[in-house]
DNA sequence: CGGTATCCCTAAGGATACTG
DNA sequence: CAGTATCCTTAGGGATACCG
């Protein structure tokens, strides 16, 4: 299986490789939120557009039909008046939901940080410019 | 404190979030494969660029002074001539880089399924279309 | 080498109106 | 309710040229 490389790494480091074309759909700005709501439960196209608070309804079809076409969430219609439609995810979905969270929590218990963190950057910019390292190097 | 909702989960949710608004400069087309390349390693600017095929240099500065304004990233300017500069995680850029890696993995792990469910989603579209559920709903 | 500045193009995204 | 379709705006991103 492993024919091309060292394999270590994934490979998403080339730049016609397929795992780079689903991380670009799945970090997208709207199908990170999608796919977290779902992890909650299943959701109805309008429960999800209040769950994921500002998406447009374009985009959250649009999102949503990304995420159906590579098998991460699955689309239910229910034939009733008025129309239903749950959305679920996959088994895979579910798998990639996993990473998701974990990067989203992080990211929520990093929030004070990376505030400090602009703050500092920002203040530098402002004010002057202290020289960081003075090594000369060999090379 | 939660006085506003049950809180069990982040509030990404919310439109005017500060972790929405992290997470949507971590997951930008190269912030992710950025921070997963300097996960291997510190690089320097042009050979993260080698490493992160197909990025240009506009949009490699571009990312990697987002990724350093948000504290997930360090760069150590040498005096040298010619100069060069070092490009790190920080702790805190560690501490991400861990899900995005993860996530990077899983969807590299997820590549077969993912272009099996692609096939199966645009046959169905250039095809006929079958009916899902026929279930009557009484709400 | 390690960028910034400029220009330009494409894709992402929002608003609204309309349909099954 | 669950979308499409349309139109338009903005942001992401590539190429090139140039500067410290």
């Amino acid at each position: 299986m492993t024919d091309q490389a060292t394999f270590r790494e994934p490979d998403v480091f080339e730049r016609k490789c397929m795992s780079r074309d689903i991380l670009h759909g799945l970090t997208t700005r709207w199908s990170v939120l999608a796919i977290a709501a779902l992890a909650e439960g299943d959701f109805r196209f309008n429960a999800l557009r209040r769950r994921v608070d500002g998406v447009s309804e374009r985009m959250l079809s649009q999102t949503l039909q990304g995420l159906e076409r590579d098998g991460f969430v699955s689309r239910t219609v229910l034939q009733t008046i008025p129309p239903r439609v749950e959305y679920s995810l996959t088994d895979l979905g579910h798998r990639l939901a996993g990473p998701v969270l974990n990067l989203v929590e992080t990211v929520h218990g990093s929030v004070d940080e990376v505030v400090a963190a602009r703050a500092r950057y920002d203040a530098d910019r402002s004010g002057d410019r202290q020289s960081v390292d003075g090594v000369p190097a060999s090379d």
